[in-house]
DNA sequence: TGTACATCAGTGAACGCGCGTTCACTGATGTAC
DNA sequence: TGTACATCAGTGAACGCGCGTTCACTGATGTAC
């Protein structure tokens, strides 16, 4: 019967999930370097061979984590974007950033494991490439409402250069921008980048500790950044 | 004798230099989560217990690869600030900047050893977050020179309380900043602070490798995020 | 000048550990007739 | 309803590997008298 099928199917689907959030909690307890499937096992309560029925192999779980973050993240700032889509431009670039902020804070390393120091003896497939920029869309929206930017001209040349030079990307920036773009795309594309050199700044210091100690609240600098981003690129 | 003694104090330090430059190098290729002591041994042409001689243990290692990290960085940013003491605050804020993107980019991983992903299974030593504090010295002094910064007010009572509260950060910030000061110790703090994102943001995002295959030079971004920050702030 | 002793860098064997991965297998569940 | 077969999650033993660290030792060098 083919109902039969589909619960085994399901059970394989339950129990993927599961070696996957006890695979995000190893790496939110000791880094993503320190992951190994014969603890996930263990913490499962299974015998380490058995999760081979599920992985290829632990570089496939690690890809696999990476990818599911990526969308996690992507979907967070996505909605955050949407949410806010009434607001002044200012607002929705403060609202995209503690979106950000929030989603890397409440998990630092799988944060890190996106954007910090590379897993060693772990080579990321080609993919995740274009998984990171798609994460920074949102952004591509909100600073296309800005006005002009003249500090920005030779970072602005080069991205301009790049643009007309890879199509993939004249696409990925005609679509996110759509018709209400009041700037030039690569004006939005260096208050793009400028944004999220800022976020992962401030969040990746916070997620590795280095703001302990010091008598600040990270989100009072996030916030001052985003602010001085959108004085100088004129958002309202 | 006491030359004898000395020489062998001598042939001591040399073994002791060659390990960490050897462990350096092991840190460059494949991360400082890679790093083992038989890996050093094999490439020194010596037993692994051999470095017991010289190094309690690998964390012990580790930790004085990351003291003396610190204290090249700091050295290089002195150097920086040094030389251009006589340049407009604005071309000092820009030198001191490309020394440190200079040093992250010529050994990206002893970088992030300092500034990346906590290596996991290791537990850095306190005394690490006044080396992470002396590094920013010579910003300061730069920042001082600043006018005003009217958007930076909720992070200045934040940074001012922690000035008054902590007589470490009180001495440091008085010592740093010189009778030359015309900004109140809290402002240029809170140019500092800034400065540290912006530079941790861009250098850190090159060396994982997230810009590669994005059509941009991080100098120039650096450059940018510079400038941005001396218009903020009021520098020459 | 010669001899007994001290110092100390480096060795090789060994310990216990955990890892990723393979392999032949068991045993429960469902399917076909 | 009963029987032969197929599917597939999970097991346990095993392989080869590299790790940090300890320990008793060797052998060269220098020191004291």
């Amino acid at each position: 019967m083919a109902e039969a099928v589909e619960r085994r199917k399901r059970y394989r689907e339950q129990v993927r999930d599961e070696i996957k959030q006890v695979a995000l909690g190893q790496i939110a307890r000791d880094g993503a370097a320190a992951l190994t499937l014969t603890g996930v096992a263990k913490e499962i309560g299974v015998s380490g061979p058995a999760l081979y029925k599920y992985f290829a192999g632990r570089d496939d779980l690690l890809t696999e984590l990476i990818v599911d973050s990526y969308a996690s993240l992507a979907d967070a700032l996505d909605a955050a974007g949407s949410a806010s889509a009434e607001a002044p431009a200012r607002e929705r670039l403060h609202a995209v950033a503690r979106a950000y902020r929030a989603w890397a804070v409440a998990q630092p390393h799988r944060y890190l494991l996106l954007a910090g120091t590379p897993v060693p003896r772990y080579d990321a497939p080609a993919e995740t490439v274009d998984r990171a920029r798609a994460v920074l869309a949102p952004l591509l929206e909100i600073l296309a409402a800005g006005r002009s930017w003249p500090r920005a001209e030779p970072l602005r040349a080069e991205l301009a250069e790049w643009i007309a030079e890879v199509p993939a990307v004249a696409d990925w920036v005609r679509d996110a921008l759509g018709p209400a773009a009041t700037t030039a795309p690569d004006v939005a594309l260096a208050g793009v980048v400028t944004a999220w050199v800022r976020l992962h700044g401030v969040v990746s210091i916070e997620a590795v500790g280095l703001f302990n100690g010091m008598g600040l609240r990270p989100a009072t600098v996030l916030a001052l950044e985003m602010d001085a981003l959108a004085d100088a690129v004129g958002l309202d």
